[in-house]
DNA sequence: TAACGTTTTTTCCAACTGGTCAAATTTCTG
DNA sequence: CAGAAATTTGACCAGTTGGAAAAAACGTTA
């Protein structure tokens, strides 16, 4: 499957975006560059993911990357193109988890493997599900297309799977849509709303180990329910 | 239990926030005030939601509501109030349905219509939800305090009853605040990630029709889990 | 070290932002 | 209807915003 591309203005070949050099052809990139756009996109990443898209300002995201709004236009001549790098990027290493479902395992660790990686990217990678719900609530606007198209495909393909096990007699008959829905959102959830969690589990609860809790909380909930046997 | 309060910058009394009328004591509102405040309060809705409260600009707000910018601050005379009182609006109905969490009842009942009456939230009042949302992802600057103090309260207090269903054998033994977290996050998921789940539904399921497979999905899960009997 | 490409800084700009103010207009009340 | 109060408008302002331009500083290599 290629890697999803997200909807780009301009894409202005690969050369990164230093705008300078208007030599024959596009020279490989400096270490500096790199070095450079990596921590810009790391800032980015931060304010991007708190504020959203146009509550973040250029500003904020310079001074986090600890240069000037000039020198950082340099590197990323567009808002846009920031975040559109960080959206890509982040639907990327978001959806591999689905995509390794197999449809030759048993359902139980293959469940359980899905619940644990996604919980783990939400205590890993906060601030790309944080982004990613930004990019949610205010409607998609770009990347409503590839949900439509990508997204959908592959959902659809794993709901076959899942409806395979059902066939098997080796789950419950349900919704597997739903299923993925509400796999996505509890783990989501402590990424999300982490500030929430915290808060509401106290100084005591709220350290590290919430993940491993709900991690077997969510393992016991998804396959046996609340109603004992 | 007293109607939750967000942190105020300056209250300066009930009085509305017309800002004429430096008559002796408040005037009680007008229609006009009455009905040009709910107004604005409809389109900041709109606005805040999608936007979060930097990337929504009163301009923005003004055009929802069929007003002149200096119009709608003859009403709200900040962005922040606006702001606030949705918040604080906003949390008091969606609260509800957590405090009707009834200690005598039984747990099937209880937790199912707890279920169903969070998920018709989502469907009735998306935007309120995507607000709150976005205040999380925000880290929660206007509403933490209360987070830690009320909402912890109150979550404490229900993990209790839950508790209490598990020593009577009634329900499963597990922990009740990853419990609470995850209906939270399975219901409030189909107003946050509402693009989403259409988008993956599809023209033919995405009606309104997915909160009905929804409700009738969580119920399962939540009960009996995915493994066959 | 001279020349050249790369990186950074300084200066600047037009559009937008939240908000003020006084004047004009509309609505209410006696 | 007259007067007062409430509402709306238009002009304005200072600070912020995304971004452009050019020059200065830096690094590399012939």
């Amino acid at each position: 499957m290629p890697p999803i591309k997200v909807k780009m203005l301009e894409t202005e070949g690969g050369k990164g975006g230093a705008k300078a050099a208007p030599s024959k052809r596009p020279r490989a990139q400096t270490r500096i560059q790199r070095e450079k756009q990596e921590v810009i996109l790391e800032a980015a990443l931060d304010v991007f993911s708190r504020e959203g898209f146009r509550g973040a300002t250029i500003d904020q995201i310079a001074e986090a990357a600890g240069m000037s709004k000039p020198n950082l236009l340099y590197y990323f001549p567009r808002k846009e193109e920031i975040y559109q790098r960080l959206l890509a990027e982040m639907l990327d290493i978001w959806l591999a988890p689905l995509r390794e479902i197999d449809s030759v395992g048993d359902p139980v660790p293959e469940l359980r493997s899905y619940l644990r990686r996604k919980l783990e990217m939400s205590r890993d990678y906060p601030r790309q599900s944080r982004l990613f719900a930004n990019e949610m609530l205010q409607g998609a606007p770009r990347v409503l297309d590839m949900l439509e198209t990508d997204l959908k495909a592959l959902v659809d393909d794993k709901a076959k799977v899942i409806e395979g096990w059902m066939d098997a007699g080796k789950i419950v008959r349900t919704d597997p849509y739903h299923l993925i829905f509400s796999i996505w959102a509890t783990t989501q959830h402590y990424a999300d709303f982490d500030v929430q969690v915290r808060a509401v589990l106290g100084k005591d609860r709220g350290g590290e180990g919430r993940f491993e809790d709900a991690a077997r909380f969510l393992e016991n909930l998804f396959l046996h329910g609340l109603l004992p046997k």
